[in-house]
RNA sequence: GGGCACUUAGCUCAGCGGUAGAGCACUACCUUGACAUGGUAGGGGUCAGAGGUUCGAUCCCUCUAGUGCCCA
C-alpha cells in the first residue's frame, strides 16, 4: 500500500539509482537500432558553476523534450558535459592558491599550474553534474564531455589550423578589451557595461571655489569613473579667424590624454573652420607634444564643444579616427594597467587612477582645467574580474566571423535552422550581419594552447603539433630552428563552437556522428545567442557544411517573483536545489515548464511550486485509491471496447487530454502542454471520474465493476506517461508501484510507450456525463446558496423531463444521490410547493425544502439567475436585431445567437414559473 | 539613439477576431471511506488610455503613457 503522503526525498534518489542501473538514457539501444534519431546537446555549463534557476529551466525543457520523444520510440542522445571556463577556472585556483598560502600561478610556473587545475577539476570541479541529476536530467552520462578532454582538443587543434591555412584565422595588432586584473584580453560579449554617475563638479573662474585635488581624490577613491573633465589645449600658435587661444576638449579618462595624438572637430562645425584651413595644431600640455586638429565626422558638434581628443591607442572610436587621418598610436598604459615609459616622467608606473588624479590636479594647476562636471555613462567592466576595462593595443589572434558568419546566416534565412519563438531570429541576424572580428586568443594557462609556433625571426608556423612545426620551419629556414610556442590559449568559446560534432567523435567519422548530427534542437536563453548559437552555426557550416541544430528554442529568464533578475548583490537568489528539497524535483520542474509560455520572462514564487508539489500528492492519492479498489490493468483492456458511459466518457477525455499533451510538447508550447496534463489529472480524473465511479465500485454489478477498475487503472497509467516528461520521479515511482496484471511491470516508465489514442470520444457519453456533472454543480450550488448543512441529506423531485432525461438519471441515480448528497430521487409531474427549483435542460429539478429553506433567499436567487438570463438574453437579441452582423457574420456565429435567444428565453421562462410558485 | 517585448482578477500569469480563464491569495461551509499538501460553493476584471479597421476588437493597425530587456 502507498503511503498516506508522497515524500518526493525518499523516492527520488532510488528512481535515479533504477534510471542509473537500467542504462534507461544510453543512446543507441538495441532495439531502437531503426528508430529515428533525436538528439540534444546540452548547453556546456561551466566547469565551476552550480546549478542556478537558469539551469534549473534550461535543463527541464530539454528534459521534458527528450524523455517525451524517448518514449516515443526514438532512439535519443542528449548528450551531457561541460566547458572548461579558461579565466574562471583559472580565477578559482589561483584563488585558492591564495588562500591556502601556495606559491602563486607564476611561482609555480605554467606546466605545474595547470596540472593543479586539473587536480582542482577532478576533485571540486563538475558539482553542476550531480545537481543536474537530482533535477532528474536524463542525460546519456556514459557520454559525458569535457572541452579539454584529448578528443576535444584534438578537434580544436585540427579546427585552428584549418582556418589559419584558409586565412580565416590571422593575427593582427588591434585594440582589444584588456582586462588588467587578469592580464588578459576577453571578448566584447565578457563585457558588462556598468553606468557610473559622480558627484564632483567644479568651474574654473570662481576666485570664491578654488580646485581642491584633496576633494577630488577622495571622489574618485570611491570611484574612479562618473565625471566629464573640461581641458583646454593651448594652441601651437594662434590662428586667425578663431579668437582663442585654446580648445576645449572633454574625456572620462583624464589619463588618457599623455597619450593623444589629436583633436578631432566635425568638418562642418563653423567654429573651428579656421583651425582645419590653417591647419593648426595644439601643444599638448604635460607633454609638450604637438598634435594636429583634424576635422571628422566622428565628433559630435552638438556634444560639449565640438571637439574631442583622439587617443587611438585607448579607444575603439579614436583608434578609426586616428587610423583616418594617420595619428600616432602611443601606448601609455602596460598590462597591469599601470602608465608605460612613453609618458612625462612624473607619471610612469603609477596606476591609471593614481595617474588620473595627478593629470586632472596638474592641469588644474597650469590653469588648464576648465571645468569638472558628474555624468552618467557606462564604464566597461570585465564580467569575471569586476574590474575596469580598458582598451589596449595588442597582438591577438583572430577569426574572421564575417567570412564564417555567411553561411550561418543563410542557414537561418533559408529555414534550415528555425528559431523559436521565431523572433528572435532577427537579434540573430542583426548581430551576425555587424559582427566584428573575433579575438582568440587569451593570455591565460588554462586552456587550449595556440598551435603556433615562432622561428628566431618571429616568423610563426602553425601546424597540428610540434613536429610538423618544425618541418615547416627547416623548409622555411633551410635548416633546423629553435622554435618557441605562442604561451597562449584559445577563447573557452572556440571549443565550446565545437561542441555539436567534437562531442560526437569528430574529427574522426564516427557513427555517433552520423547518427546524431544535426542535433534536433537547441535549447537556450536568449542571453546566450551571441555566445552559443552563433558560434556553432558558424563552425558547424563551415566543417560539417551542415547546421549543427534544425530548431533552436530560444526561452526566457527566469526572474524573481518582483520581476527582478536574481543576482547575488541583490540577494533575490532562489536556490534551486533549496526548492527541490523542500518541495521534490517534480514540483520545481512542473512549475518552470508550467511557466515557460513564449515570449516571456518568468517570475518565480515558491508558492507557485508549492502549488504543484500539491497536484504531484494529488496525484499520488489517485493512485492510492486505485490501488485501494483494486484497480489493476487487465491485459486484455480495450478502451474502445468499454460499455459503460462513464468509461466511455473519461477515455474519450484521455484522448483529448494525451492530443493536447502531444501536440503542445510538438510546437514547443511546453505551458501548453502542462496545462492540459494538470488540467485533466485534477480537474477531470480527480474531481469527477474518481468521484462519479465511486458507487459503481461499492453497487454489486459486477461486469460493471469489472470494468472500471480495469479502466480507472488504465487511464491512471496514460496519466502517469504523460505526465512522465514533467514528472518523471513521482511518475517511475507510481508506475513501478501500481502493478500490471497482478505483476511487476517489465520496462520502466521512461522507456515505456507514449500514448497515441484515437476514435475513443462518444458525443453521446460526453452529454450523457455533462448532464450529470451540471446537476451535480447546480444541486451543490443551490445548496450552499440556501446555507443547507453539508452532511444534510435532501430529496430531489424532476420535473418536466423528456424520458431520455428520466433513463439518464435513473442509469446514475446512485452517483447523483452520493455527490449531491441527496436522499433520493423522484419524478413528478409538478414541483412539490415551498421547494428550490433548477432549470437544466428541458427538466426542472425540485428540491422540497419546506419549511427548511428560507423563502426569501430562495426568491432572491431565482430572481438573480432571472436577471443572468435576461442579460445573456438581450446581449444575444440585441446583436440579431443589427442587420448587419446577421448578414455579413459567419452562419454558425449568427446560429449560436439565436441559440442563445433561444436557451436564455426558455430560462427565463421556467425561472419566472418557479419564481411565481414561491410567491404564490 | 536603434531594436525587441510587455501592460488582462489582490498577486503571478495563460488566452485571443465571436458573451473573459488558471494557480495562488480571499470568504463561507465541510475531519464524507484516495487526498486538509484536501473537498464544496462563492466574491473579484470598462483586458493601460485614445483613435482606427471590422458586422463584431481584450485580440489586428496607429498614437499616447508606463515597464522591462538587448545593442550603440
Amino acid at each position: 500500500m502507498l503511503e498516506k503522503t508522497y515524500q518526493p526525498a525518499e523516492i527520488e534518489p532510488r528512481i535515479n539509482e533504477e534510471w542509473n542501473k537500467a542504462d534507461a538514457f544510453r543512446c543507441g539501444r538495441a532495439d531502437r537500432k531503426d528508430a529515428a534519431a533525436y538528439s540534444i546537446v546540452i548547453p556546456p555549463p561551466n566547469v565551476t558553476g552550480s546549478l542556478h534557476m537558469g539551469h534549473a529551466l534550461n535543463n527541464t525543457l530539454q528534459d521534458v523534450l527528450v524523455r517525451f520523444e524517448r518514449m516515443r520510440g526514438k532512439d535519443v542522445l542528449w548528450q551531457p558535459g561541460m566547458d572548461h571556463a579558461g579565466i574562471a577556472t583559472q580565477m578559482v585556483v589561483e584563488r585558492q592558491l591564495m588562500e591556502r598560502q601556495q606559491p602563486s600561478r607564476r611561482e609555480l610556473g605554467r606546466e605545474e599550474f595547470v596540472r593543479r587545475v586539473w587536480d582542482w577539476k577532478e576533485q571540486s570541479g563538475g558539482m553542476i553534474v550531480n545537481q543536474l541529476k537530482r533535477l532528474g536530467a536524463s542525460c546519456d552520462w556514459s557520454r559525458e564531455r569535457f572541452t579539454m578532454d584529448e578528443g576535444l582538443s584534438r578537434a580544436v587543434v585540427k579546427v585552428f589550423v584549418e582556418l589559419y591555412r584558409k586565412g580565416l584565422i590571422y593575427k593582427d595588432k588591434r585594440l582589444v578589451n584588456w582586462d588588467p586584473k587578469f592580464q588578459t584580453a576577453i571578448s566584447d560579449l565578457e563585457v558588462v557595461q556598468v553606468e557610473k554617475k559622480g558627484s564632483f563638479a567644479w568651474v574654473d573662474g570662481d576666485p570664491e571655489k578654488p580646485f581642491d585635488g584633496d576633494a577630488l581624490a577622495k571622489v574618485l577613491k570611491k570611484d574612479p569613473s562618473g565625471h566629464m573633465y573640461h581641458f583646454r589645449y593651448p594652441l601651437a600658435e594662434k590662428v586667425a579667424g578663431y579668437d582663442k587661444d585654446y580648445i576645449i576638449v572633454a574625456t572620462t579618462r583624464p589619463e588618457t590624454m599623455l597619450g593623444d595624438t589629436g583633436v578631432a572637430v566635425h568638418p562642418e562645425d563653423e567654429r573651428y573652420e579656421a583651425l582645419i584651413k590653417a591647419g593648426a595644431k595644439v601643444r599638448l600640455p604635460l607633454v609638450g607634444r604637438e598634435i594636429p586638429i583634424v576635422a571628422d565626422t566622428y565628433s559630435d558638434p552638438e556634444k560639449g564643444t565640438g571637439a574631442v581628443k583622439i587617443t587611438p591607442a585607448h579607444d575603439f572610436n579614436d583608434f578609426e579616427v586616428g587610423k583616418r587621418h594617420n595619428l600616432e598610436k602611443i601606448n601609455v598604459l602596460d598590462a597591469f594597467g599601470k602608465l608605460t615609459d612613453d609618458v612625462p616622467e612624473a607619471y610612469r608606473g603609477l596606476d591609471r587612477f593614481e595617474a588620473r588624479k595627478r593629470v586632472v590636479a596638474d592641469l588644474a594647476a597650469l590653469g588648464l582645467l576648465a571645468k569638472i562636471e558628474p555624468t552618467t555613462h557606462t564604464v566597461p567592466h570585465g564580467d569575471r574580474s569586476n574590474d575596469i576595462i580598458e582598451p589596449w593595443l595588442t597582438d591577438q589572434w583572430y577569426v574572421n566571423a564575417g567570412e564564417l558568419a555567411k553561411p550561418a546566416i543563410a542557414a537561418v534565412e533559408t529555414g534550415k535552422t528555425q528559431f523559436v519563438p521565431k523572433n528572435w531570429e532577427k537579434t540573430y541576424f542583426e548581430w551576425m550581419r555587424n559582427i566584428q572580428p573575433w579575438c582568440i586568443s587569451r593570455q591565460l594557462w588554462w586552456g587550449h594552447q595556440i598551435p603556433a609556433w615562432y622561428g628566431p625571426d618571429g616568423h610563426v608556423f602553425v601546424g597540428p603539433d610540434e613536429a610538423d612545426a618544425k618541418a615547416q620551419a627547416a623548409k622555411h629556414y633551410g635548416k633546423d630552428e629553435a622554435l618557441t610556442r605562442d604561451e597562449d590559449v584559445l577563447d573557452t568559446w572556440f571549443s565550446s563552437a565545437l561542441w555539436p560534432f567534437s562531442t560526437l567523435g569528430w574529427p574522426d567519422e564516427t557513427a555517433e556522428l552520423k547518427r546524431y548530427y544535426p542535433t534536433s534542437v537547441l535549447v537556450t536563453g536568449f542571453d546566450i545567442i551571441f555566445f552559443w548559437v552563433a558560434r556553432m552555426m558558424m563552425m558547424g557550416e563551415h566543417f560539417m557544411k551542415e547546421v549543427p541544430f534544425h530548431d533552436i528554442y530560444i526561452h526566457a529568464l527566469v526572474r524573481d517573483e518582483k520581476g527582478q533578475k536574481m543576482s547575488k548583490s541583490k540577494g533575490n537568489v532562489i536556490d534551486p536545489l533549496q526548492l527541490i528539497d523542500k518541495y521534490g524535483a517534480d514540483a520545481l520542474r512542473f512549475t518552470l515548464a508550467a511557466m515557460a509560455a513564449q515570449g516571456r520572462d518568468i517570475k518565480l514564487a515558491p508558492q507557485r511550486v508549492e502549488g504543484y508539489r500539491n497536484f504531484a500528492t494529488k496525484l499520488w492519492n489517485a493512485a492510492r485509491f486505485g490501488e485501494m479498489n483494486e484497480c489493476v490493468r487487465q491485459f486484455d483492456f480495450d478502451p474502445h471496447a468499454v460499455k459503460h458511459t462513464l468509461n466511455r466518457w473519461i477515455v474519450g477525455e484521455t484522448e483529448r487530454a494525451a492530443n493536447a499533451v502531444t501536440s503542445g510538447l510538438e510546437a514547443y508550447k511546453f505551458n501548453e502542454a502542462a496545462g492540459a496534463i494538470y488540467e485533466f489529472v485534477w480537474g477531470v480524473y480527480c474531481d469527477w471520474y474518481l468521484e462519479l465511479i465511486k458507487p459503481i465500485l461499492a453497487g454489486d454489478d459486477e461486469e460493471a465493476i469489472v470494468e472500471t477498475r480495469a479502466c480507472t487503472a488504465w487511464v491512471l497509467d496514460q496519466c502517469l506517461k504523460l505526465l512522465h516528461p514533467f514528472m518523471p520521479f513521482i511518475t517511475e515511482e507510481l508506475w513501478a508501484h501500481m502493478v500490471e496484471h497482478g505483476e511487476r511491470r517489465l520496462t520502466l516508465l521512461c522507456l515505456s510507450e507514449w500514448p497515441r489514442l484515437s476514435g475513443l470520444s462518444s458525443a453521446e457519453a460526453d452529454e450523457e456525463i455533462g448532464w450529470v456533472v451540471k446537476l451535480v454543480s447546480d444541486v451543490r450550488s443551490v445548496r450552499t446558496e440556501m446555507n443547507i448543512p453539508a452532511g444534510a441529506k435532501i430529496p430531489l423531485v424532476i420535473t418536466g423531463a423528456s424520458e431520455a432525461t428520466i433513463a439518464r438519471a435513473r442509469r446514475h441515480d446512485e452517483t447523483i444521490r452520493r455527490l449531491a448528497r441527496l436522499d433520493g430521487i423522484a419524478f413528478a409531474e409538478a414541483a412539490p410547493k415551498g421547494a428550490a427549483l433548477i432549470v437544466i435542460g428541458e427538466a426542472t429539478v425540485a428540491l422540497p425544502l419546506d419549511g427548511v429553506i428560507d423563502m426569501s433567499a430562495e426568491r432572491k436567487r431565482l430572481q438573480k439567475e432571472i436577471e443572468k438570463a435576461e442579460g445573456d438574453r438581450n446581449k444575444a437579441a440585441t446583436w440579431l436585431a443589427n442587420e448587419a452582423n446577421v448578414a455579413k457574420s459567419p452562419e454558425h456565429v449568427v446560429e449560436l445567437n439565436r441559440e442563445r435567444v433561444a436557451e436564455a428565453g426558455d430560462r427565463i421562462q421556467r425561472l419566472t414559473a418557479a419564481l411565481k410558485r414561491i410567491e404564490g
